[in-house]
DNA sequence: TCCATAGCCATACACCGTATGGCTGACGCT
DNA sequence: AGCGTCAGCCATACGGTGTATGGCTATGGA
């Protein structure tokens, strides 16, 4: 009905973000605007505007959907803090593939407020294996994930010195901080010794 | 020599730049723009432009001053635990009372990338005092301030439970978590037990 | 006295998000 | 076949933004 004259086929929402999305990457959040997005699209500015309400939903629905699609590990019975690093790398990664997304998320943190987010129901998950008590996994699952947060933007933002490796020993340096902090917190879970490998294969 | 037909005196960096941070305070970073700010000042927004070479830069005078002037206890000789959780709390203390402000420095951390601000010397003091070794001091402070800023942001962004006491504990989970996890970098300096009170009084 | 210049301002440009309202053509219904 | 509805699109316009350009004016030094 009324396609657009420029284009062949109707605008997507899928289309929109995904697009905008790529606006984000090339030029982060200021990057993106809507009369770009639009010409990028080769239609007229407001026909974005029959998809989405206003930037700022186009902006939520991008970032949501990115927090749905998170991939991280599964539990794979490894002790809690390989699997907590292994979230922390997954999570990390998955961060530095759109910096800007993830820097306007962390703008605005009530977009993964639910508590069903996949990324909460691992930490939850990991922090129960830590035994950290029910009523402290909210809390402390919030604060474990304020620091990560942190950190990437500290890693995205800052120079942190151009050398990989010297970011690498400062996610290192982060992981083992919060780790130990968590076996902390809990009062004693120390990391099992790991057991005799059983020589097979 | 042809002062502001408007005003009396003749403008001062030091007069936009408080204005523009009490812009800033009411409305956030997006709450401050040349144009109003020349408003507040009554005075026509080119005229800022002979103070200051343009907003970035007005943003970095006013971040970097905040900075500099940055509030910390001094060392007490105190345990470092005691002294890096009062440090914490001074650092917090300071953000929440300009939140956007430091919205703002924690997307530009170069603006505090000098090692000879209070902050960092604080920082290294209590570290160092906590053995954490010379080479890895930087490493361990721009972690600890990564975490310390995502839980500032978390807070001043996230609805965190309207509760303050609710926000407390947070707060307290994070120290204590940090401390652990500083405790565990290092090998081993737990807290000396608490010297039996000389009863007095 | 004269001039350089600090301080200020008027105008203009390019950009932004988006309110308003109108066009077009595909669809369901009679 | 005729008609109405409405999704999709677009043209125009408004009020906002940062700031480049260039001109005015009063003051200090020479």
């Amino acid at each position: 009905m009324a396609v657009s004259a420029r284009r062949g086929a109707p605008l997507t929402l899928e289309e929109i973000s995904t697009t905008a999305l790529r606006l984000m990457d090339e030029g982060g959040v200021a990057g993106l605007s809507m009369r770009k997005l639009a010409a990028e699209l080769d239609v007229n500015p407001m026909s974005l505007y029959h998809h989405v309400d206003n930037k700022e939903a186009l902006l939520r629905v991008i970032c949501s959907t990115a927090a749905q699609r998170l991939e991280l590990p599964p539990d794979d019975g490894s002790p809690w803090q390989d699997q907590l690093r292994a979230l922390a790398v997954a999570y990390h990664r998955n961060a530095m593939e759109h910096p800007a997304l993830w820097s306007h998320l962390h703008d605005h943190p009530e977009i993964i407020q639910d508590r069903d987010l996949v990324l909460w129901r691992t930490l939850y998950r990991i922090l129960r294996l830590a035994g950290v008590p029910e009523p402290e996994l909210r809390r402390t699952s919030d604060v474990l994930h304020a620091f990560v947060m942190g950190f990437v933007i500290a890693e995205t933002k800052g120079h942190l010195p151009d050398d990989p490796e010297e970011v690498e020993r400062g996610f290192d340096t982060a992981i083992r901080l919060i780790t130990r902090g968590v076996e902390g917190l809990t009062g004693l879970s120390p990391r099992p010794p790991t057991p005799p490998r059983t020589s097979q294969g």
